[in-house]
DNA sequence: AAAAAATTTAAACATTTGATTAAATCGTTC
DNA sequence: GAACGATTTAATCAAATGTTTAAATTTTTT
């Protein structure tokens, strides 16, 4: 029987098994840093079930990039930037809090998906997906009519997405440098980034305030 | 004759070149992913010569990453973070402006740094002496000044090391996706970096205004 | 110019690593 | 429970890759 995920107890597939270790390894290590015995060993399974189930380690990876920059891209972001309901200032506010959760639970997710797509710069699909949601979302409006209102800067609005991204993202994609600079400790460092999700609004604003 | 860097002629040493090729490579591929042969062939010379001058890819690569986070890291900040003739403002000017030129004119060395002290987070005697810099530096004094005169907000300085950065460098390594959210042509995305080298320390003023 | 040292080259070596194979085991179906 | 397909295993393969070796060449020294 191929049970997949319609499997009701608490074993996973053999597949999910994979999978799952292939994401941590991958996420940890990159592409090329990462052997497919690693992937095994961490799933607990006989080497020649990655290819049996996957094919090759290379089909496996950009099945995890796939659904990493899925979740990371758009599963944040898309049930934010259209909602009719908020603000642009409660947009940002919903954005930083979701990606530091986001970031402090998996925090390796950042410097994976820099390190690959780096390494493969090419259209990938996904960013180019991207081009087609936020340039006509609801978020880029408000920010016209903020700036058409005299409320916000008039400022390339590419400025304010790499802004909001870097005082999100970048303290996690420093961490290793930043880190030493404190208590060595990651408790601290975790209370820093909470402490974020409510200071980056209030940054945000005072930076784009005309 | 060991000519090394003491020849006067155009030629660079063959350990010369081997090194500008190594640096070359590991910064766009990362050390996992680059091959000896990969440099050997960029250097133009015998694989073999690699392992004569430089022992092994490993050693090699050690020297490329000390040199690179020691320009990176202390290239720049340490001849400003304690001058005396300039404000904490006219610092972070200074600071935005060298690095955002470093970065242009080498946009692969922040996605490097980032990749390779991830797979290497241990306290590679780097991030120590950062420590023992910046925490004494001029820099800070002033920023706790700035804080004791009720001029600027009462927040941890680590945010503030944290946002200067963040806004100076997470452009540069989240790259390959932003540069699609805009014509896919570099010139237009590095005209808008020359432009934060403006909007940086205004921003940061209006951040942490009290 | 001969000898010695340093450098460079082509070839090969040893190991690692992604992938395959063929047999064994397990589960399902008739 | 026999037959069949799906899954798993141990062993092995072939290619890639970091490194070494020994000879050839060039440079320096005497």
């Amino acid at each position: 029987m191929n049970n997949k995920e319609t499997d009701k107890g608490l074993e996973l597939s053999t597949e999910q098994k994979i999978k799952a270790a292939a994401r941590k390894v991958f996420h940890k290590k990159g592409f090329a840093a990462t052997r497919t015995r690693d992937i095994a060993e961490e799933a607990g399974i006989n080497q020649a079930l990655l290819n049996y189930y996957f094919k090759s380690k290379q089909k496996l990876f950009d099945i995890i990039m796939m659904e990493t920059l899925h979740e990371f891209l758009f599963g944040i972001v898309a049930g934010i930037v259209n909602d009719p309901e908020t603000s642009l200032e409660e947009k940002v506010t919903a954005i930083t809090s979701a990606y530091i959760d986001k970031l402090t639970g998996e925090p390796q997710i950042a410097p994976f998906v820099i390190s690959e797509l780096r390494m493969n710069p090419d259209t990938s699909s996904f960013t180019q997906t991207l081009k087609s949601v936020l340039p006509d979302s609801l978020l880029i409006k408000q920010f016209r009519q903020e700036t058409e209102a005299g409320r916000i800067q008039r400022v390339d609005f590419l400025h304010f997405i790499i802004n909001v991204a870097g005082l999100i993202v970048f303290p996690f994609i420093g961490a290793p440098i930043l880190k030493n600079l404190r208590g060595k400790d990651g408790d601290e460092y975790t209370e820093l980034m909470l402490e974020r999700k409510k200071l980056i609004p209030l940054w945000i604003n005072a930076m784009f305030k005309a």
